[in-house]
DNA sequence: CTTGACCCCGTAGTATGGTACGGGGTGTAT
DNA sequence: ATACACCCCGTACCATACTACGGGGTCAAG
């Protein structure tokens, strides 16, 4: 297994070297193993896990919800309890996520058949993709 | 119809004042009409805006792509063959983000089982959550 | 053994999306 | 008629998440 360098992993990942850089500092990854001048040296796996980084923030999720979600393993020095009960608060997230982006999606889709109607429209039907669920 | 004032509007929508005059000047809400006093009066519906706003900031759409979003209607003023590409557009990206996010809830039900179980494990199985789809 | 691409670090600057402040006018209730 | 909450505007400030810069060392190819 040969390492990769920083600029590698960034760019398997998408990412710039500057973010990888970043993301070490805020603890989003492990320092790695260093060279004898410096160099840092990566395992393949970090590829993932800069993409799982890179596609949580697309979502919407934050740099510190990520570390979370990351952090979200079954291992000695965590209790079951805890992560069970974290894993299932971010479940939870993740369904209202699905469903709001479903009425949104049905919302478009909407957009589009009414365009291959007739009678044009002014209403903006993707308003509703929030209403029906958050009754106040 | 009474007309709400900034303050009623913002805390309908669960945003601040500040907030909606913000919107205001980017141009996601229109400019209301005025008291003679210069209050501004904004009507039932821009709740339903200010939250869809809201919501979609959540799931990772940007200010500028929410603006897109609002505008995408069926009006005089835009051709159909438009309206159509742009809206299919946004539902392909919302599909994907749809796609990534059931990948982490199956990889989170995922961590919850485990903890059911017995072994502990170090891994982290929500890693798989980005790579199905990603071939590169 | 030099050249060019790549790495190191620290610090500064940027874009986005608000949030706060300050000085002033409004609205209504007592 | 005065008090208190709320509105006006402009400007400044803030957190997040990068992105760039500068001065220097490294490494592999030619």
């Amino acid at each position: 297994m040969k390492a990769l360098t920083i600029g590698q992993l960034a760019d398997r990942a998408g990412v710039g070297v500057e973010t990888v850089r970043f993301y070490e500092r805020e603890g989003l990854l492990e320092e790695p193993a260093r060279k004898d001048s410096g160099y840092r040296q990566y395992e393949e796996n970090v590829v993932a896990r800069l993409r799982f980084i890179k596609g949580a923030k697309e979502l919407g999720f934050s740099l510190k919800e990520i570390k979370e979600l990351l952090a979200l393993r079954v291992d000695p020095n965590t209790t079951c309890a805890e992560v069970r009960s974290k894993a299932e608060t971010k479940i939870i997230d993740i369904e209202e996520k699905i469903q709001t982006l479903q009425r949104m999606m049905k919302a478009l889709v909407k957009v589009t058949k009414q365009c291959g109607g007739r009678g044009p429209t002014s209403e903006c039907p993707i308003l509703e993709a929030m209403e029906p669920q958050e009754a106040d």
